[in-house]
DNA sequence: ATAATTAAGGATATTTTTGTCCTTAATTAA
DNA sequence: TTAATTAAGGACAAAAATATCCTTAATTAT
């Protein structure tokens, strides 16, 4: 047996972070990326990542063009957007509102053994989550400071 | 496409960590439960649950005993057990060391995009689960302020 | 000793997540 | 208008997590 998770985010979601943060930080016709580009700057396979983009498009997260000269684009200021679009695009809300013992519902009136110490690390989590912007992320990577491989 | 994880523990570990709050906080002859029991008690599947027992003891968190009145119960004192050992003993490390945007390693001279605000939640938590023993964990359920199921 | 009870553990099955392949649609350039 | 390029999307495949079944081993009571 190797239980391996405990993971906050799913795999995919993690991919979804680093693909939105190397897409320029612009919408404009200039600044826009490619598949091949971001799935190697991220390290991910590129069929996968391509699926994952497609819900970042629907998601109204992410612009996409086809034809030459195509790719993705960011759909908006991305320091006005935050990561928890993202987390919530791809894992939807169990990490925001779940319960962290598997209730079926995480509720007041019915805790579970650890709800009220979870709470508050969720608050601390999803406050985080919450103030986190793109160009937060982004001006880290481009600066050198932080790092999207290995 | 329906992703929906993002769930901090593993649904394996939300079973065996509320199996170790339901089996009785004494590791004498006396106070022993079964495996029918613990898997009524928190709604899980009888024969996945008795493989995750069967890692618990493994880890010697619990003590298994078979034959007739056999079962399982603590082993050592539960105000001493923490939480932080069952999701190390069935989801491992990961939640501990890993890195949340899916590095090869976290590590501060090579930080993902999130690594320092990150890290203080990651504090926050591993402290909770470091700090939270099984006594402070089954008291709740025990006075029915918190419960282990639905 | 024998039968009954309970956990251990191997094998297998199902479901979910992750990943690939290939065809179609849209756009651009020549 | 044709060819080239790029995303969309359906179908399929592989891997991991979750779950079940059945046989064996240990213990207890009769
Ligand atoms: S009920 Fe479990 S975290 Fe709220
Ligand atoms: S490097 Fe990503 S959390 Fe530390």
């Amino acid at each position: 047996m190797s239980y391996n998770k405990g993971e906050m985010f799913s795999k995919t979601c993690k991919y979804a972070i680093n693909a939105m943060i190397y897409v320029p930080g612009s919408s404009s016709e200039k600044e826009r990326t490619n598949l091949k580009e971001i799935s190697k700057a991220i390290v991910s396979p590129e069929a996968f990542t391509a699926k994952i983009l497609q819900v970042l498009v629907k998601n109204k997260l992410l612009i996409s063009v086809k034809g030459p000269h195509g790719g993705f684009s960011m759909n908006g200021d991305p320091s006005k957007i935050f990561l928890s679009w993202i987390v919530d695009a791809i894992d939807g809300d169990m990490l925001f509102t779940g319960c962290a013992l598997g209730l079926k519902k995480c509720a007041e009136e019915h805790p579970c053994a650890v709800h009220y110490k979870f709470k508050a690390i969720r608050e601390h989590l999803t406050g985080m989550l919450h103030s986190t912007s793109l160009t937060d992320m982004a001006d880290r990577v481009n600066n050198g400071i932080s790092f999207l491989k290995h």
